[in-house]
DNA sequence: TCTTATTTGTTCGTATGTATT
DNA sequence: GAATACATACGAACAAATAAG
């Protein structure tokens, strides 16, 4: 079975035929799909071309690729974030979940796990700009690194100002209930306003690494979140996220 | 000066060092790139091994590839798009504009021009889903298409219910000041809430013909744009934008 | 630990097709 | 029609990661 159109290349041709045995669950989550050599005798192509259609559905985040072991098709849905409701702190504590994200999570009948460091570093050019810092001011930043049963989906460091987080629950690892919106308003620096920056780009070699984006061909979702306390912006969180799996939800009511 | 590190291959070498050119200002906006075969001579490496560089970089919409004639480098800059205040009376007749979009170019110093094309369609499955029609309901679409200093930006038809459009100024080419959001509050049907969700995907057949997009491989960001009137969904606009072209900006206060 | 087979990643040379000038 | 430039495809080869023994 060749492709015979001649209006679009076979390796698009291949790619259109696995997408859609994926789609039609041929090759159901987890599944591991035929090799490269299997595929090029299937079709009658050569491996070069099976290669550039694999590569097509693994920039799509619709395979994941491993060298020396074969191609498996993505296990984790589309994952939705409700950009709105996840700052009510009732959502946040609902269902036990001890966030935002773990509500999400467990909403779609996944597994969340997260893991969080904190340390003290100078902020970023970005972040300092947001934050009305000087550069190379220092920041503590809290390391969140996010899985959906096992599988990372979400790399989020964010950043407060040392001033504001140094000797407070804030600079621990664990935020207590409602997690560090919560503590904001504790420390009498409710967030009143939120603004975010979305936007695609390539990924840095961390975000790489742990989202196991085999090469930058993937591009990210960035979530530049700055959260305002009265006029003073009191946090900065980065999230990033392969572009193909999410959702941002937003809903607001018109003035 | 060919590639040396053999940790990464070589085509991303060539593409890391051409983005940095071209960020750099040595190839300026709208300039074009030397030929495949003179970047071949250049950096030593064959053909194929440019071809895959320049592919990459047309993925990250860095690039305007044309066959036959030559790559040239993006001229249009990164646009922001202001989620919440496009959809306040007073920002969008603001400076003379005629609407958001509009306002949002000029600001940018781009000359700003749209078409907008009316007919009655059936309602694709997506969009009936939303505004709660049968499948195959009748609507009118608004089928806008909009460019910055003539290139093609955005593609952004919306869809309102038949028996609401039909007969109204909302089934006219010309939606008169304020746009149509303006119309649907002269209609009794204020929008008070607004929903939209953010996702990347492929692009289908036609926007890829519009937005230039050469190949399948350069990403769209899609923004599902519901308009509420209390509880009825009364329009929905799918705008497709070139995924790396653009960066959506929300802001909004806590409660 | 070392060896070998398997599987994907990359590159080259070569050739042909398609679009533009 | 000819020249130029990008798109695709194949065969061959070697590199790198993984797994099995």
């Amino acid at each position: 079975m060749p492709p015979v159109e001649t209006s679009r290349s076979q390796f698009r041709q291949v790619a259109d035929q696995l997408r859609a045995a994926i789609e039609a669950g041929e090759y159901p989550p987890g599944s591991e799909l035929p090799s490269e050599l299997e595929l090029a005798s299937d079709y009658q192509v050569s491996r070069q071309t099976i290669n550039q259609a694999v590569r097509l559905l693994r920039s799509e985040g619709l395979v994941l690729v491993r060298r020396g072991k074969g191609t498996t098709v993505r296990e984790i849905p589309v994952i939705h974030r409700a950009a709105l409701t996840r700052y009510q702190r009732q959502e946040r504590e609902r269902g036990g979940g001890r966030g935002a994200f773990d509500t999400e999570i467990k909403g779609m009948g996944l597994a969340p796990r997260s893991e969080t460091t904190v340390d003290t570093v100078e902020a970023p050019a970005d972040v300092a700009a947001a934050l009305g810092l000087e550069p190379g001011a220092q920041v503590v930043r809290r390391q969140r690194r996010m899985y959906a049963n096992d599988v990372p989906v979400q790399l989020a460091p964010s950043y407060i100002p040392a001033d504001i987080a140094t000797g407070t629950q804030l600079a621990e690892v664990d935020s207590g209930p409602g997690g560090i919106i919560s503590r904001f308003a504790d420390l009498g620096l409710p967030q009143t306003r939120i603004t975010e920056a979305v936007r695609v780009r390539r990924p840095t070699d961390e975000e790489q690494q742990f989202l196991r984006l085999a090469e930058d061909d993937q591009p990210v979702v960035e979530i530049f979140h700055v959260g305002w306390s009265g006029d003073r912006a009191v946090e900065v969180a980065v999230h990033a996220v392969p572009a193909y799996g999410w959702v941002l939800d937003y809903a607001w009511e018109t003035s």
